[in-house]
DNA sequence: GGCGAAATGATACTCGATTCTCAGTTATCT
DNA sequence: AGATAACTGAGAATCGAGTATCATTTCGCC
């Protein structure tokens, strides 16, 4: 198995999602390939001080990454297999909830309920 | 010092919040009171499994916990301060968004920024 | 081919959140 | 008051995520 350059294998896995990847869950489809758990950790950890990749914290904890090229969206999360997928598109009407005093500097919004492929399981 | 009132101080607390509470920041807030960390979280549990308390999940892990009589909302989540506040309204358009395929069960929806007193002292 | 620097895999370790344990306390019922 | 069960606080134990360590391997260059 080569080495030295798994940074590569990392990265490229991401871009090939389709939504923002946990480490772990990166691991786990690298798996075979031989790339050990705290190479996923630095090179995500590169991925990001280099400016190529971005950490996006959604609801339940745990920090998922993917490619900074991407524009702005949001996620749906399956409840049922934890993946969260991208969707492209936002919504209006977020300034209007922001109380007096209080400065807007983001916003996420997180679509929940069971992906395509956990739907025909059931 | 009275015990064996506890779980009411705790749930006494939660429902004067102005939004969720973890289980760390209502100990804090209960500091000078005695109660223990561990009470707290069995408050917790129990104002869950009792049907009277919900657990919300935000931004950067962690769970928090509202009274459930409140009606759908979403929070504001300051990066200063990391408390979590309630935020009365909601948005359209979500439903546009969701794949093909896709069962959509519920949202959530986080603004980001400074709250009104992180904002006045910067 | 030989070398020093960077990268890697396995695993030990740290850290914070939550749960568990247990002895002492308080409530309830008589 | 007495017996018993529920509740509580303090701290130990557990668990998972992420990080640090270290010997080994690979890269880039001569």
């Amino acid at each position: 198995m080569q080495r030295a350059k798994q940074q590569l294998t990392v990265l490229r896995s991401l871009a090939e999602a389709d939504g923002p990847l946990s480490a772990r869950e990166l691991w786990s489809r690298l798996s075979g390939t031989g790339v050990g758990l705290a190479t996923v950790y630095r090179a995500l950890q590169r991925g990001v001080e280099e400016g190529m990749l971005e950490s996006v914290e959604l609801l339940g904890g745990g920090v998922r990454y993917e490619p900074k090229d991407r524009e702005h969206h949001h996620y749906f999360l399956c409840s049922t297999c934890d993946h969260a997928f991208d969707l492209y598109g936002c919504v209006d009407g977020l300034e209007s909830l922001v109380p007096d005093g209080f400065q807007l500097t983001g916003h996420e919004v997180v679509l929940l309920g069971t992906c395509d492929s956990c739907g025909d399981a059931a």
